[in-house]
DNA sequence: ACCTGAACACCGTTCAAGT
DNA sequence: ACCTGAACACCGTTCAAGT
């Protein structure tokens, strides 16, 4: 029995849209990506096969709005720990580490969202402005660096991008399992990518 | 009519993994992944629809064959362009522009080599095989390069999956379009990546 | 050994219909 | 407006059978 009020019950199953996000959210955690079908949130929402879509064009959009949602989770978890830095260095280290945890807590939403069946934006256009604010987000860290003299100069969106090109490529090889064999933790592998991006390879 | 000689023809349609393998690979590149099913594939190759199963356990299997056969041929580039290359340094840019250049030449098997369908590499030692040496291919690399005094020290593995991250990070945001709006082509955006590994984001 | 046809349990999506 | 049941064209996979 639904304890939500009457005003939010606008039909019998109290809100629909966001019973089957969460439906969605439970199939993907709990069995895997390859379950997530727009049948089995409909099941698992107690409604028929045909009731999801009255609230999304086709599976894709379903898709679409859990990949939103893992997105805006995300920059949530991001904003809070930049937050936390003492110093605008530490801050950065700290949204490194947030961004990389949050992937590893929340690994098969962290897949949807990167993954093929949403990458062409094309008609995704609040999924395409979520994504990129995260990269405004970004670009506003460095920005912020740029102007405490902590990093050097050079066009902030440019090195945003680089900057999360490299946390999403760490989170995508230790996803994959393709840095197991490195002999190092996550986190050895995060403090070495920020050393690298820092102060470079080259001999100083 | 096939031409090979008798010897390979094993069964009346020739090399009948390989013709499946060249059908999913086109499936693949003009259909794009959604169609690529055991079924389309065998359709595309002629044969019923169980006789995929003599050569691949199931759809999981096919996948991983076009997924190693991808990683097989960015190695076989990758090595190309590293030959190329007058010195160590510009040989290191080679490879990366060579890697980028074949995640855009073949996005649909790039998406498939980093997909969630052959992310859990149980019962894919194949795969897990060829993946891997890509990460030792690199590993020689910058062992080479700091050999040569070009780059500093340290473990050269964990170098080399920063490496690595950084470009897998950068062609999969430029894949999704999430490099769009920065206002710098790719390879200005490889140039600055690779200007950010070899000399930090720090003052100098 | 290699391939086929029928069958089962799924899936996305559409359509006419019910309240 | 919101939801249902039946239907269509798919899919992965299994099984008995054919050469």
């Amino acid at each position: 029995v639904p304890k939500k009020p009457a005003a939010s019950r606008s039909y019998h199953h109290g809100d629909l849209r966001q019973a089957l996000l969460d439906a969605g959210l439970w199939i993907l955690r709990v069995e895997g990506p390859q379950s997530l079908s727009l049948r089995a949130v409909a099941r698992r929402a107690g409604v028929s096969q045909t009731a999801p879509y009255r609230h999304f064009a086709d599976r894709r959009a379903l898709v679409a709005a859990i990949a939103q949602d893992g997105f805006s989770r995300m920059g949530d978890a991001m904003q809070r720990a930049a937050q936390g830095g003492e110093t605008p260095r530490l801050a950065l280290k700290n949204v490194a580490r947030a961004y990389v945890d949050f992937a590893h807590e929340y690994p098969a939403e962290y897949r949807v969202m990167f993954g093929p069946e949403v990458s062409d934006k094309d008609g995704l256009d609040d999924l395409r402005a979520t994504g990129g604010a995260v990269l405004g987000f970004v670009t506003a860290a460095i920005d912020g660096l740029q102007r405490g003299g902590l990093i050097g100069p050079g066009d902030p969106a440019r090195i945003a991008v680089a900057t999360w090109a490299m946390l999403h490529g760490l989170v995508m090889l230790s996803l994959d399992g393709q840095t197991a064999n490195v002999g190092a933790s996550r986190d050895e592998l995060v403090e070495e990518a920020t050393r690298i991006m820092m102060f470079g390879m080259a001999p100083r």
